[in-house]
DNA sequence: CGCAGGACGAGTACTCGTCCTGCGGTGCGGTACT
């Protein structure tokens, strides 16, 4: 009865409690299969209103809310904007007592709680928050279970243990960047059930886009440095470490310019993001620390001293700009040497010696075994256990969300085995993106038209607007069905398995594979190995 | 994987090349100490 009348009061609620006038398509949509009690995948750009997404919906349902957030500043934020709604909040994380925090949510004063995964790996916090019957549940910046779960901040890949401890109320999971593999992942890792997929176009028509190849790191620097001196407007630069961070900000002469990395004091990097939030400065150099909770609209040029990881964060780290609409660039300036401090910061596979000794111990025991026992005989600290752990879970050694053995009849050495092959895929998809970006720093074509198709949006045309469109908009360079492997279509390959074609040349074709990631074929050469399926 | 910085040798008065080693991003939480 209350989802059937909760659907038609979204508009008023979001009026009356926040002051909004009139909800946008995607977040009307979203919200209502939210009341009907379905789960959803919101990908939208920032600046969109997702938060408003769960907010008005969580009003309309009894029960409270469970936001996950991985920031402690942006739960802060959040907390902050939710109080001063006159709506009940509470962010429950180490700065202060999680008990108290948590009794805010028993009492029923805290109408949202949010919390970050690691708080969330703690048994007695979810058993506390399953008590209160959570009526919603948002994974805010999802995209970091993709991004982050594998080995930063394992606890990501075990949200879907959660949610399910939680009794799986409808979870909306939201992101501004996801492609579609991203976009599997985070369903699949969050085990979300027959959800509502709504994607928004990814195109930001007043960024503009282009790349610069240098050959000498002096030269480099000296053009990246002379471009962001000769501009006006609120600067970005990424830099790919804290060193770099330092050093160009050094050089930024005239410019209110400040560091910003993970190696900064906490005081420091406060008082930066406080500065840059109210106007104080003009640049920012900074490492990939700075970005989520930037709400600045006014920022007027992203300029990266050489390629993030993949096209998803580069995506991610230029949306920065140009937030009020008007005109913004994104400047990529590249070496091909680059990539190799990417690959690196990528990291190594696990290792299979480790994961088999594991997988004996925790079969052997024969029960749930303590996790410091583990460590301690394992010699690795709670991050890269739990690494350890979801690969084995994943291989369906493990009882979900336990250190237990689930099946008898499966060896120690066959899921090591698998837990191999798992981490082994992972690896080879992250090194496909990191080949997209070196494309995307290369490529003759045009950047919008490769950044959009990468996210599987078929754009089919040129921008006219890129360094490489050289100011010509061509209408139809590639029609959706040209061609023997038309966009979107699904493709099979006999080494690779099955893809989706996301992007079409006259002579070439991306395929997003399952298994690998993503490979550009010569159509030339691809006789025989791709077909259409 | 690529770069910076130090050590070292050659062969010549201070500099240049070669080899080797170490380093490189993102945050939570809890513990030890002032």
């Amino acid at each position: 009865m209350r989802r059937a009348l909760a659907r038609f009061r979204l508009g008023s609620t979001a009026r009356r409690v926040f002051g909004w006038q009139g909800l946008r398509p995607g977040q009307k949509e979203a919200m209502r299969h939210l009341v009907a009690g379905r789960d959803v995948l919101l990908v939208m750009p920032t600046g969109g209103g997702k938060s408003a997404v769960y907010q008005v919906p969580a009003l309309l349902l009894d029960g409270p809310t469970v936001v996950v957030s991985p920031l402690i500043a942006l739960q802060r934020d959040q907390v902050m904007s939710l109080l001063k709604a006159g709506t009940g909040a509470v962010a429950v994380n180490s700065t202060q007592s999680v008990d108290k925090g948590l009794d805010q949510v028993t009492a029923g004063t805290a109408e949202f709680v949010f919390l970050s995964p690691e708080q969330l790996a703690k048994p007695e916090v979810v058993e506390r928050l399953a008590a209160a019957r959570p009526s919603l549940v948002a994974i805010d910046e999802a995209h970091c279970v993709s991004s982050w779960g594998h080995d930063f901040r394992p606890d990501y890949l075990r949200l879907g243990q959660v949610i399910e401890k939680l009794g799986h109320p409808p979870v909306v999971a939201l992101t501004a960047t996801a492609a579609p593999n991203v976009r599997a992942e985070i369903v699949r890792s969050l085990g979300l059930r027959d959800p509502v997929e709504i994607v928004r176009g990814f195109d930001r028509p007043n960024l503009t886009l282009s790349a610069r190849r240098f050959t000498s790191e002096d030269d480099r620097r000296r053009a990246l440095v002379e471009h962001a001196l000769a501009g006006e407007g609120l600067t970005l630069v990424y830099v790919p470490t804290r060193r770099d961070a330092e050093e160009y900000c050094a050089l930024m002469e005239g410019k209110r310019a400040e560091p910003y990395h993970a190696g900064l004091k906490t005081a420091d990097r406060n008082r930066t993001h406080a500065r840059f939030a109210a106007g104080e400065l003009d640049v920012v150099v900074a490492t990939s620390a700075f970005g989520m909770g930037i709400d600045r609209p006014d920022v007027r040029r992203v300029l990266h001293a050489g390629p993030p990881e993949s096209p998803d964060a580069y995506y991610q780290e230029i949306g920065r700009a140009g937030r009020d609409g008007r005109p913004a660039e994104a400047v990529l300036f590249y070496r091909p040497e680059d990539l190799g401090l990417r690959r690196f910061q990528a990291g190594g596979r696990a290792d299979p010696d480790l994961l088999l000794r594991m997988a004996v111990l925790i079969r052997e025991h024969g029960g749930v075994v303590p996790a410091g026992e583990l460590r301690d005989l394992l010699g690795v600290g709670t991050t890269r256990l739990t690494a350890l752990a979801n690969l084995l879970e994943r291989a369906g050694a493990l009882v979900p969300g336990e250190l237990r053995w689930a099946r008898r009849r499966l060896t120690a050495e066959r899921a090591a085995e698998r837990a191999v092959e798992l981490d082994e895929t992972r690896h080879r998809v992250d090194e496909s993106r990191l080949d997209m970006m070196r494309a995307y720093a290369e490529t003759t074509g045009c950047r919008r038209r490769f950044l959009l198709e990468y996210f599987g949006q078929p754009y089919g045309r040129s921008c006219g607007t890129c360094d490489t469109c050289h100011g010509v908009v061509q209408e139809a360079v590639q029609e959706v069905d040209d061609g023997p492997f038309p966009l979107q279509s699904k493709v099979e390959h006999t080494a690779w398995g099955a893809g989706t074609v996301m992007s079409a040349d006259p002579d070439r074709v991306t395929v997003l594979f399952d298994s690998v990631g993503y490979k550009t074929l010569a159509l030339a050469a691809v006789d025989g190995l791709l077909k259409k399926i």
